[in-house]
DNA sequence: TGAATGCTTCGATTACGATCGAACTATGAA
DNA sequence: TTCATAGTTCGATCGTAATCGAAGCATTCA
């Protein structure tokens, strides 16, 4: 007689006004971390706490820990396409809502992330060595290449020094800003480093900034060019 | 700040377990009442006729009364849509469940619908009337064509002694086995009252079954043909 | 190490809504 | 008319879940 169908329960996951703040707030693809979520939803954090695990224990969000961050997404498209559905049946009153990111465009341009390079010269880093086939990505794990671990050796890395520690190598972080993917773990903190190294770019300490030179902007350029000058 | 969609309305709406289960009844299609939505929600026909009222008021379900009976059915393709999606989180467990219908086979065949005839042979009679362009359908109103006319005073009707009086001359009514529609208002009562004098059936009052003759039958089986003979 | 930040857990409060008994209306049947 | 059935409205009860303050972890930064 009463075989019911979950629906309910999943239905009733997105019928808590907070809760659909938070998820209508999550639908232009971009993670938000708890406390934004919890702006955007209006509730204190210990309540957007309370409905995050909810949501992750129903399967309409997605973790990502990032250091003392916890970055929520939806958990799949088809998440979305409901939550889209539902918007039509709310009589197309589909509001977006304010996308937050750091104040200062120099935070935006190139900051430390924890050690390494993060915001837009981080995520571009990272995606030029993904192109470029120096690291793979399967799923959440990174792995350098072969081609990557040359590559990495050319910059002036001592990766065997890196693989001799116990701390992961490889590890994708969920940029702040750019709401992307860069390169985290101790090559990603080597790279870094080795960028101060070479005089082509400073770290204020006091903002997180990371200041190029210009002769470092443009070696950056070359070092994350798709197509590097011996190939083309 | 609080610019909230109401997408959470909503999905507040199908969160409810009894509602929820109210609308996965519907959701193949067939029209049920409020006592049998109450039972297939496990609530009180009290309790089911909130649940109705908030479902109406929300989009969800359109309502269409029939004497003392009202029937539900899912507002739109739109909600169909939503809840296969929903149904699709929660993990594929789409239960189907028992669809009800008059106990007796003689009935779900052919009966009286207050005054016009219903049932298969009911249901029949309006497809075809549809089929062969003798009635028209604009949304919930139904009018008779000219050709329609023809073939009505064809069969023996007084259609300008229906028409002379006040009440509605078509209507569709639906159908309680069948859960389509089939004719009603004085002109379906006048065509069941042609096929009693013409001795194609007779109705049993007891039992509001309507038994056709095997000659009868034959006849209406004719009527009904969407070829009639004279242009096959 | 200690200070600051991001998030979680616990506990108590509070408010909303689901539920049903009882009474009422409407339609159909005898 | 009277009875039966379908559905609604009202009122009271009761549970559950949302909410936040306070305290507790975890992580980063100096």
């Amino acid at each position: 007689m009463k075989n019911g169908p979950d629906i309910a329960q999943i239905a009733a996951l997105i019928g808590d006004p907070a809760r659909a703040n938070m998820l209508t707030a999550l639908m232009n693809g971009i993670a938000l971390t708890a406390t934004e979520l919890a702006s955007e939803a209006g509730v204190t954090v210990q309540t957007a706490s309370s409905h995050l695990s909810k949501l992750q224990e129903g399967g309409l969000v997605a973790p990502r820990k990032q250091g003392r961050h916890k970055y929520f997404s939806l958990a799949s498209d088809d998440v979305a396409k409901v939550l889209e559905g539902l918007m039509g049946l709310a009589s197309g009153a589909g509001h977006l809502r304010t996308r937050p990111g750091p104040k200062d465009a120099a935070l935006r341009k190139a900051r430390v992330c924890y050690n390494h390079l993060a915001g837009e010269m981080g995520t571009r880093l990272f995606e030029s060595m993904i192109t470029r086939q120096f690291l793979r990505s399967n799923g959440e794990d990174i792995e350098l290449t072969v081609a990557g671990a040359g590559f990495v050796r050319d910059f002036g890395i001592d990766l065997d020094a890196l693989k001799a520690q116990r701390s992961a190598l490889c590890r994708q972080c969920l940029d702040w800003s750019e709401r992307r993917s860069h390169l985290a773990g101790s090559l990603g903190r080597a790279m870094l480093g080795r960028i101060e190294e070479l005089g082509w770019a400073r770290r204020d300490r006091k903002t997180r900034i990371v200041v190029f030179s210009p002769k470092g902007k443009l070696h950056f350029d070359e070092l994350t060019a798709s197509w590097p000058k011996r190939l083309g």
